[in-house]
RNA sequence: CGGGGCGUAGCGCAGCCUGGUUAGCGCGCCUGCCUUGGGAGCAGGAGGCCGCAGGUUCGAAUCCUGCCGCCCCGACCA
């Protein structure tokens, strides 16, 4: 293509209301426009970077045995109703009604659509395993929409779902879908983990994040230093220390007068102990019912690992307001402890190997000193609720854990059968009885994949594209468009990259070098070449790798047969 | 939804506090000259319902009220 025919609007100054860098440099490039809150037009070179990733996607999941459909995007509020999730889902759900006065909704997801496709066409174990998926602009209703194409309203997205007979074979696909996302993600040139998530209410039994590893994702995951082990917040354990051989002697019980001293840090530094020799005591509702969770003072809690711990759906648990904790337990905050609470107690196992520590007494500028677990209190449920710490160790290997930013790209999740048994989806299986399909789901964020890519690899002038999906392999500067000798020599590059199959943009504007070489730093291409002045002086060319800035200079016969094969190689 | 901030030319901003002629600046855009290896220079030019609607005032971009939009921080997610 040549520069000056397409639609490239490049910006010298960054708009005021982008704050990631992928979202200026896809503003700045001329990649996006904003149409509204979460609503972006794809310009060309930001669809032909789509286009690439999507291709990758499409030809792995066909790879690993799936085959593409396209679903609609408006879906009857019928089935939603009948999955349950017309009620479940929430405003994110955009809900309209038609002419016929039918409720409707844009599909965030296909669940619905998918299972009720398959329900209706396919009956036997026979035709199982089957394994579908589409790439389709989905709508959600985002809270907050943000950062540009990293979270929009609108976006693209690769979802697939697959039906199995059996356990067995759901786990095979789901392991096939586990390696064709790890081609995707590496053919992307991304930098990735794949991280054990959380399943939630819906009880499946496993699910991973992809998350591209970048300072400005939104996610914290564990990744040990050691081994592969990877997890999102919400699941990471880790490795229990040995308990210590022995005891130490119990101190005796004993209040202290703590005026004042709500916080953990004002109480610690009051009794001139550690935040580690303290437990803090806090109140969350829970299906608006009050309850206690205890954890060791320096800890945080992970809502998610206490929702499972209360069988409660996360949205339901919140911590409880001033008020709502005096209500329950009579002590106003900052001077709770477990001794003699009427609520429902949950604690988290860090405190099983604490002894002598500081508890609230339950009485107003009051706390105990010297409590011990057993002997002052009993907890009936004790287990991990809290976030996992860089202090700890590697669940699996020992090793040391390291807290990073992710930005999740891709999800897949074994859904088990509570689509399938809810749209009474089911099949006959080699016995001659009637069951429901085992499914799971498979996401990949499209459009959300480029703006991780450039979030990863980018300079101060700009993106830095990695070539699997890249908008164009090559640039071609004609550095004086009016000079006819440069013009015939940089159009003769242009045709024969472009006989060859290399996706080569042509920039023939009329504009000075210098902007011409910002574009083009600012686009991110690969590989640039410059057709000028040592053209018509020395009859040499310049290709220039984006990368590294490293040049090679080249006759006008060489530098398209080098191009080509370098292309080819890191393509390979 | 809670908290914070912002709406003035395509983009980035000043002006507003302390109302007063024709609303400025840089970039971009158009024309001409000139220039051509890292966003040149000169000259000329186009482009604004100062987010919208009310109100106060002789007079409102500026003060007041309401609404709308956008951005940032939190809970959600590909």
């Amino acid at each position: 293509m040549r520069f000056s025919q397409l639609l490239i609007p490049t910006l010298k100054e960054t708009p005021s209301e982008a704050e990631v860098i992928s979202h200026q440099l896809l503003l700045r490039a001329g990649f996006i426009r904003k149409l509204s809150s979460g609503i972006y037009s794809y310009l060309p070179l930001g669809l032909a970077a789509i286009r690439k990733v999507e291709q990758i996607v499409r030809q792995e999941m066909v790879r690993a045995g799936a085959q593409e459909l396209l679903l609609p995007m408006v879906q009857p509020g019928d089935l939603w109703q009948e999955s349950g999730r017309w009620e479940k889902y929430g405003p994110e759900l955009l809900r309209f009604t038609d002419r016929h006065g039918r409720e409707s909704c844009l599909g965030p997801t296909h669940e619905e659509v998918i299972t009720d496709l398959v329900r209706m066409n396919v009956h036997s174990y026979r035709d199982l395993p089957l394994n579908l998926f589409q790439i389709q602009t989905k709508f959600r209703d985002e809270i907050r929409p943000r950062f540009g194409l990293m979270r929009g309203r609108e976006f693209i997205m690769k979802d697939g779902y697959s039906f199995d007979a059996t356990e067995e074979s759901a786990d095979k696909t789901y392991m096939a879908m586990h390696q064709a996302y790890h081609r995707i993600f590496t053919r992307c040139g991304l930098a990735f983990r794949a991280v054990e998530a959380d399943t939630g209410t819906i009880g499946g039994s496993f699910s991973h994040e992809f998350m591209v590893l970048a300072d400005t994702g939104e996610d914290t995951i564990v990744i040990c230093k050691n081994c592969e082990y990877a997890a999102n917040m919400e699941k990471a354990g880790y490795r229990e220390p040995a308990k210590p051989d022995t005891v130490p002697a119990l101190k005796e019980l004993t209040k202290v007068e703590t005026p004042g001293k709500r916080k953990v840090e004002a109480v610690t530094e009051f009794l001139g102990i550690s935040a580690k020799e303290l437990i803090k005591t806090m109140i969350f509702m829970a299906d608006e019912k009050p309850v206690a969770v205890l954890l060791r003072g320096d800890h945080e809690v992970q809502s998610v690992k206490l929702a499972n711990a209360l069988g409660v759906n996360d949205d339901n648990l919140r911590l409880a307001d001033d008020k709502e904790v005096f209500d329950a337990t009579g002590v106003p905050s900052g001077y709770l402890g477990p001794i003699g609470l009427k609520i429902p107690v949950l604690a988290d196992l860090e405190i099983t190997r604490m002894y002598n520590f500081a508890i609230g007494a339950n009485e107003k500028n009051h706390h105990f000193t010297n409590a011990n677990l057993g002997r002052d209190f009993e907890v009936k449920t004790i287990t991990d609720l809290r976030m996992v710490t860089e202090e700890d160790n590697c669940p699996k290997c020992g090793g040391a854990l390291s807290l990073t930013k992710g930005i999740e790209v891709g999800h897949i999740f074994k859904l088990g059968t509570s689509y399938s048994k809810a749209l009474k989806a089911t099949f006959l299986d080699n016995q001659g009885e009637e069951r429901p399909f085992i499914m799971g789901c498979y996401g990949i964020g499209v459009s959300r994949t480029v703006a991780a890519a450039i979030e990863q690899n980018h300079d101060k002038d700009g993106i830095i594209f990695p070539l699997p999906i890249t908008p164009f392999q090559v640039i071609i500067l004609n550095l004086s468009p009016k000079d006819e000798e440069i013009s015939a020599a940089a159009s003769k590059l242009y045709d024969y990259l472009r006989s060859e199959g290399i996706e080569v943009l042509l920039d023939d504007r009329d504009e000075r070098p210098g902007s011409k070489f910002k574009d083009a730093d600012l686009i991110g291409i690969p590989y640039r070449v410059m057709v000028g002045k040592s053209f018509s002086n020395e009859g040499m060319l310049e290709i220039r790798t984006r990368a590294d800035g490293k040049t090679t200079t080249l006759t006008l016969d060489e530098t398209g047969p080098e191009l080509v094969k370098i292309i080819k190689e890191a393509l390979a």
